[in-house]
DNA sequence: GTGACACCTATTTTT
DNA sequence: TAGGTGTCAC
């Protein structure tokens, strides 16, 4: 045994990483800044643990902020040291190593394991019912105002106990949140339900009441990682404390092979954070930078290793990276520098409106794709997901190969809501939230006023909505109602009883088939209801998918699953297509190109933003994050009109733009010249058009664009249109509305989704999807 | 109980 | 714009 690692491992490391890399001792805080092989120090630190004996692969805890994240840690760890080696790690989210834990623990609580998970859709909808049994939208209370609060106090490990106790009860706002909060914490115990904070949370009481189940993971994990660590909130810091924490001699069983302390206690884990103040993007959540800032402070005799060269990006975009990041105060400085030289230049692009901006994205990704950039390595980045509408728009008119990561849609369809309630109902029969939901779909005429009855008597006799449904009988509801309710209580068990061990799908399969569901949906005249059915059955395929990757998953872990992915989670490296997502998803990944779109004040940083402490400051760490996810190319694009909410607003260049060298960007278009281009934007807004230049657009940014509206609002974005038939061959001439003439060069693809290749006369060259692009033939 | 329709309002980022 | 809510007739 030896307790240096092969030197495979510290191969190709600079004298910072390899440090990291082999540094001994109780913590370590690795300042890691973007771009400097973080993630290859992490997975090299556990391998050098693993291969040395130092540590098993079951003392070794990994928290990673993606689920990806955590499959990539994990597989290249595998591919250093051997992948049986490397089996028995945790490696995973927080959020997803607290439902392990909490899985297995639950039931010293008064919970089962089978706890469904209440997403954000779930909280919300739970607390809107709790808002209108009080009537209390009337005293002013949102939906979204209580689940901030809610999820703000859970952050900081405030239960409602512990804040009544701290609130001034002769606030009346105080003491309706009081009473909401407390409504909501009873209906998610009743329901035998965790939100999101929950999990955390939940895990951290449970090690601080039960000492004894706190000393088994205190003794399991040795080794703690933590990436991301400077977008840990509170509880999260809290949760670490508590598995880093020494244990005590009472808890020590006597048998213990594990070294032990003088007083007979053994000492706490190590731990291992990677960070970087300057990427903290989530403080809207709870993250709180205080836990990076802190952490010499928190964890004594800790020892801080700071990686500051860049193996990502050209010096040019470090450049305007370390620009703009230093105009936020209060940082430690830090500067990244690269080997690799200076690079190309940034693009700087304005555009008449989003979708002029969306075209210019999109021919020059067409440009990088013939100069032999693959779709994959090019992403485009923006601060909202309403921003994908017009990207969108234009990317299917160009033909061009894209997809949107988070906005995970398909879980957000009704109908797969509704056959995923079905899943929750069985799994946990306690659950109302999803009960309601199911019961009247398909429809079997329980309508509300049924539904109070059979909520009236499962309150008056203290069973579940679910046993109360078995009683329906009992309530004098009319023959054909109570048919179909003990009808469905009646599936609604058999199913249950197989929860446990049936495979997924076959769970799913039974329940859409005797519930009428499937049928229902394939027998509607509603033409809509033919996709939905596609999509539930997309959903069994999902189900067989997870069966064959997890051959001893069951309906829980499949239901944890879903519950738990992040929107990156669903980055696919073989896709093959452009990647659009929103800044924040956009953390931890790299490409080759980036686009960062809607670079105007407004958008970035954000209107809501500027009412925030410290919101400006978080935009510009945002802007920085997005900066250095680019290897080679970075584009800058805004636009000076904007559509929003049915209206166009004028838009001024982002205060960001200003803080990078100018001899950094080579603008295409600037906002200087966008206001003096003529051409195809209509007369109207021509005429109206305020005329700012792109210098005194800098020096006197308005503290709030101005909102004009205009009356082409609707002209725009109504472009989606059918050709029908229409058939191009090479050598047509035909006539595009933005574009005007040109000649087609080629035809490919099939059917709806042929594309021509027209070399326009004055436009140059672009590719149109013919059944929907703006076109006639000459 | 259901479905059609009109009206109103809320728009950041996410595990 | 779009989604959610409320009202009304059947």
């Amino acid at each position: 045994m030896t307790l240096v690692p092969d030197d495979r491992l510290l191969e190709g490391l600079n004298p910072q990483q390899r440090e990291a890399v082999l540094y001994r001792g109780q913590s370590l805080l690795i300042v890691a800044g973007a771009g400097s092989g973080k993630t290859s120090v992490l997975t090299r630190r556990i391998a050098g643990l693993l291969q040395t004996r130092e540590a098993w692969p079951s003392q070794v805890l990994a928290i990673t902020f993606t689920n990806k994240a955590a499959a990539e840690m994990r597989e290249r760890v595998g591919a250093l040291i051997g992948r049986e080696e490397a089996e028995g790690m945790w490696i995973s989210t927080f959020h997803s190593a607290c439902v392990r834990i909490l899985r297995r623990e639950a039931e010293n609580f008064g919970f089962t394991k089978s706890f469904t998970i209440y997403d954000s859709a779930d909280s919300r909808a739970l607390i809107k019912r709790i808002i209108k049994e009080l009537d209390a939208d009337t005293l002013g209370f949102t939906v979204s105002g209580v689940a901030g609060k809610i999820s703000k106090a859970k952050n900081e490990l405030s239960d409602v106990e512990s804040y009544a106790r701290g609130a001034n009860f002769n606030d009346p706002n105080e003491a309706g949140f009081v009473e909401i909060f407390r409504r909501y914490t009873e209906s998610l115990a009743r329901a035998n339900a965790f939100d999101f904070d929950d999990l955390i949370a939940q895990t951290v009481y449970l090690f601080r009441a039960f000492p004894a189940v706190a000393a088994l993971y205190q003794r399991r994990f040795r080794h703690i990682l933590v990436d991301e660590y400077q977008d840990t909130n509170h509880a999260q810091y809290a949760l670490i404390r508590e598995l880093t924490r020494g244990i005590a001699p009472e808890h020590v069983p006597a048998d213990t092979r594990m070294a032990t302390s003088a007083d007979g206690g053994i000492p706490g884990a190590s731990l291992t954070v990677v960070g970087d103040s300057d990427q903290s993007i989530y403080a809207f959540r709870g993250a709180d930078i205080r836990n990076i800032v802190e952490f010499e402070r928190d964890f004594p005799n800790s020892r801080v290793i700071l990686l500051e060269q860049n193996y990502r990006s050209t010096q040019n975009i470090l450049d305007a990276a370390n620009a703009v990041i230093s105009n936020n105060f209060d940082r430690k400085d830090k500067k990244l520098f690269t080997t690799i030289g200076s690079g190309d230049k940034i693009i700087g692009f304005t555009g008449y409106s989003g979708h002029d901006e969306a075209q210019f994205v999109a021919d020059e990704i067409q440009k990088l794709h013939d100069e032999g950039v693959a779709y994959k390595d090019i992403a485009v980045f923006y601060r909202t997901n309403a921003q994908t509408r017009a990207l969108e728009e234009i990317f299917i008119r160009s033909a061009l190969p894209y997809r949107v990561l988070g906005g995970t849609k398909f879980y957000e369809r009704a109908e797969i809501k509704d056959a995923m309630a079905y899943l929750i109902t069985v799994a946990n029969p306690f659950d109302p939230l999803a009960l309601r939901r199911v019961m009247n779909v398909p429809k079997r005429g329980i309508g509300p006023a049924t539904e109070a009855a059979l909520q009236s008597y499962a309150d008056a006799n203290q069973v579940t909505l679910r046993d109360a449904m078995r009683d329906a009988s009992l309530l004098g509801l009319g023959p054909k109602v109570t048919g179909a309710i003990t009808g469905l209580a009646q599936i609604l068990d058999e199913v249950s009883a197989t929860a446990g061990t049936a495979k997924v799908s076959d769970i799913l399969v039974t329940l859409l088939q005797r519930t009428g569901f499937i049928e229902a949906l394939r027998a509607s005249r509603d033409p809509q209801d033919e996709a939905r059915a596609e999509n539930v059955e997309e959903l069994v395929s999902v189900t067989k998918e997870f069966q064959r990757n997890n051959p001893e998953g069951t309906l829980l872990d499949f239901l944890t699953e879903v519950s738990l992915v992040a929107a990156a989670d669903d980055l696919d490296d073989s896709s093959g297509t452009v990647s659009l997502m929103t800044l924040h998803t956009a953390k931890g990944l790299e490409y080759e190109a980036v686009f960062l779109t809607g670079v105007e004040e407004g958008l970035l940083p954000h209107q809501m933003s500027a009412s925030e402490v410290g919101g400006p400051a978080e935009e510009r760490r945002l802007f920085y994050v997005g900066i250095t996810r680019a290897r080679r190319r970075l584009f800058l694009s805004l636009a000076m009109t904007r559509a929003q909410f049915g209206e166009v607003n004028v838009a001024m260049p982002s205060r960001y733009l200003q803080e990078i060298p100018a001899d950094l960007i080579e603008w295409k278009q600037s906002p200087g010249d966008a206001t003096s281009r003529g051409g195809t934007q209509p007369r109207a807004l021509n005429a109206r058009r305020p005329q700012f230049s792109y210098a005194s657009s800098f020096s006197e940014l308005p503290a709030a664009p101005p909102r004009v509206k205009t009356e082409w609002a609707n002209r725009v974005t109504n472009t989606v249109r059918d050709n029908g038939d229409l058939t191009l061959a090479a050598g047509d001439r035909i006539r595009h509305v933005d574009f005007g003439d040109g000649r087609v060069t080629a035809v490919t693809g099939a059917g709806p989704k042929s594309v021509a290749e027209v070399q326009f006369d004055t436009a140059g060259r672009k590719r149109l999807l013919i059944k929907i692009a703006p076109i006639e033939k000459l």
